[in-house]
DNA sequence: CTCATCCTTAACCATATGGTTCTGAAACCG
DNA sequence: CGGTTTCAGAACCATATGGTTAAGGATGAG
């Protein structure tokens, strides 16, 4: 599986996007990441193997606890494909383009 | 299947991503957007369907040929899901910064 | 050393996915 | 009308995915 192909599908699922938005503040462990889900433990725990294969999380340990924590580089390169993409695409992304304005007037 | 994870799970394909590119300077008959792959002709009919259902194609006939055409709403959709992200982030996006730098630059 | 805690792994299951081949529908061509 | 071209759909297959429960490894607490 290429880089691509693993950083889209594993935000392609629904529960691991929230497993992400979770970890944008710092780490957390996995029964606090499991908390919040109508799933079991286990399922969470490969919902983290996904996200750590996709390099969009490395993990570390704190005693019995395991740490995630957020890597922003496989974000950049699906950002990066997407802004790409278009630069080669005859249409423009109007109200991207717009909201890329704002944001780069609050800095 | 909610829309963002039909619009991943569509990119997480590397043929679908292929076809995209294939579009990107307009519309495309399957067996034209079938001709590079070493897939079978149903195997792409599927792929489009799969494109067309996430919203990053629509489809039209001329005669016997079915063309097919990229949005752009979608591929918005996941830009701005990921700058989203980012906002809330901690962390900044540093060569990402640079290349939408640079973008801002050269229109 | 023993035990509790936290989490991973194994085994299993149902459904989704990506591929195939074969069949047939839809539109033009003569 | 009949044939050709272009493509979609059906049926099938193998593997991947997302979930479960049950068992067990690793670390800290007593």
């Amino acid at each position: 599986m290429d880089q691509l192909s693993g950083i889209f599908s594993a935000l392609a699922d629904p529960t691991r996007r929230e497993i992400l938005w979770a970890l944008r503040r710092g780490e957390a462990t996995v029964a606090e990441l499991a908390a919040p889900f109508s799933v079991s433990q286990p399922a969470v725990s490969k919902h983290l193997k996904v996200l750590e294969q996709a390099g969009l999380i490395t993990r570390s340990r704190r005693g019995t606890a395991r740490l995630s924590r957020l890597q922003a580089a496989p974000l950049k390169t699906a950002t990066e494909w997407l802004i790409d993409y278009r630069a080669y695409w005859g249409e423009s992304f109007d109200r991207l383009d717009d909201l890329l304005d704002e944001l780069k007037e609050q800095p």
